[in-house]
DNA sequence: CTGTTAGCGCGTTCAT
DNA sequence: ATGAACGCGCTAACAG
């Protein structure tokens, strides 16, 4: 690898117009066609390339953004490889390079956070939990002058903090307005997150269903377990449902398994529908249907919002809508008739 | 954020001190200990933070190591988080940070490679599919000076890029003598990767089992639909199984899926081990046994690999030991009995 | 159209 | 025990 100065030295001409013609920025007037083809040809000749760190000093642009990732989503549920994936490709073609940094807690968020301060990166990304602890220290990263977006399900701290949502509330409707729509009448549910509970409750309600607090169960995890015990709790109340929305696939898919233990057959007799289209959820002996929370697509969205603000322009939060995957829990086997009739409008598949 | 001379200017001292001081710097002779605490005291106050392009500028070392994902593993298996994992750990106990690069094809790697030469990395790791065609590359990268680890099942190109190996001869073996060890004497393969097919028989022919072609079904790709063609060509050559060794989860989960619909049980009648411990086998209906190939610890291992590299340490390739995760799809129910009695020695669980 | 000059912030001699 | 001076490789004013 070579420097500037060894393509200048090899044609007899100044740093300075090197590293203007190879950066593009020669004004109005222009230069030698002649010489800038020289200049592009020893460049290529010399395998030259731009030392990073010196550009940066001189520029204090770094053509790097941090992602910092809280540990989010239940094992299998790939909604972390999704954001990274979704940021990564945003990045790759813009010519940024990505610095990525997991996180367990706000104390290993505040260890990692120098690293930011050290003019190591031109903005940061911050995805999962969310924990409102932080705002201060990543306020603190913003007046450094690094822009910050978030991606969490809501705003952390008004728009002082860009975020890439997602409508949780939205989540909850979907998944009960599918079930509905498919003629489920007894719609159980397990509540972990209040707002998609609280989006299963007004689907009901616009349905003109009851919302029957026997078919409740509140649980405080994600897990397969939180959906065995909430079963068990039907079972103890004498509850019985046509349907499920569970809030996360690993739930859906510990419901599935039990019923299909017990000899009741999904979707004919009870339909299923988790959260966040897990990868699994498609070769799951059982299809699953679910409510995808798109987080490569916020990945992506992050990104752009960070060019934004980088590039001056101002940036708002955004809610994005999550989209329903019907699958065989809840439509049954495609071959035995397609997708479910009736599907409700709005939320397109895939 | 300060700069050294803002620190420097405060206590009416050289920058150079400060340098030393805060970087330990000091040589033998040391300094006053009362400007020592002022100078740590006041970066405090200053919220000093080293601009560390600056410092990789000075000292060509950027603390930066880059990893190269080829996109590896079925959908859902994880194998590219958890490697992604390993050495994101690995690199935060070290104090260095991660640069990370999805690519597809080779076409992707080039165009990602110039970033490599950039000095904008003191090393690199390459994992996931390896390509053949990349040797020259990579090389090119080492003679720029940029040591290279790479993480594949088995080297690529001599020790020219040390290699941490997971040996898939192994896996074909452990996975096959668990199921003899159970008790099976038909056990039927689903070949993709000839190693581990080489490891089925080689766990046959010791335990003195026939290898029987018509249990030995060809397939091209490690995803569900091919385990299913498996399980269609074995029942069109009327080869009855109590065993399947397939050579991915999502094939396994395959298997189940279908051998459930038929009625048979899993594991009484038919006993089934995947590949690659992906995190959906702990919440499949029938909790699927597997052969891990070990990626998180592998993603560390490359990464303490490269630092001995960084180091001046020699370093030589490495083959890591897979193992066995035995679930309810080999041995049961754990509360049926416990682990399947007879458990070969050698590959410990978990 | 091209070259000169002056930093960017830090680490490292070498003096003192 | 401390400081002055230089250079890492590049960019950006400003001259010419």
């Amino acid at each position: 690898m070579s420097r500037l100065q060894d393509i200048a030295r090899e044609l007899d001409v100044s740093v300075s117009l090197v590293s203007k013609v190879l950066n593009g920025r020669l004004g109005t007037t222009g230069a030698n066609p002649k010489t800038v083809r020289a200049i592009e040809r020893a460049a290529q000749k010399l395998h030259y390339r731009k030392h990073s760190s010196a550009a940066a000093l001189a520029t204090g642009r770094q053509n790097v953004v941090g992602l910092f990732l809280h540990s989010i989503g239940v094992e299998g549920s790939g909604v972390s490889e999704a954001i990274v994936r979704g940021v990564s490709a945003a990045l790759a073609a813009r010519g940024q390079r990505l610095m990525l940094q997991y996180f367990l807690g706000a104390d290993e968020f505040r260890a990692a956070c120098p690293e930011v301060g050290r003019h190591a990166m031109d903005g940061l990304i911050v995805g999962g939990v969310h924990h409102h602890e932080l705002v201060p220290e990543l306020a603190q990263v913003q007046d450094a002058g690094i822009p910050v977006v978030t991606i969490h399900d809501q705003p952390l701290a008004g728009e002082a903090l860009p975020n890439v949502g997602s409508d949780q509330v939205a989540v909850g409707r979907i998944a009960t307005e599918h079930l509905i729509a498919l003629g489920c009448r007894r719609i159980a549910h397990v509540k972990v997150d209040s707002h998609r509970a609280s989006g299963y409750h007004q689907a009901l309600s616009a349905a003109g269903l009851p919302a029957r607090p026997e078919l409740f169960h509140v649980a405080r995890r994600y897990d397969a377990r939180s959906a065995e015990e909430a079963l068990a709790a039907f079972d103890a109340a004498g509850a019985a449902f046509d349907g499920i929305v569970a809030q996360s696939d690993q739930q859906a898919a510990a419901v599935v398994s039990v019923l299909l233990r017990r000899g009741v057959r999904v979707p004919d007799q009870v339909k299923v529908i988790g959260v966040d289209d897990s990868p699994f959820c498609e070769f799951f002996p059982v299809r699953l249907s679910s409510v995808s929370n798109e987080h490569f697509a916020r990945g992506r969205r992050a990104v752009e919002m960070l060019m934004d603000r980088l590039a001056g322009r101002p940036v708002a939060s955004v809610q994005e809508l999550p989209v329903l995957r019907p699958r065989e829990s809840t439509i049954g086997d495609a071959s035995e008739g397609g997708r479910g009739a009736g599907e409700p409008a709005g939320a397109p598949p895939a």
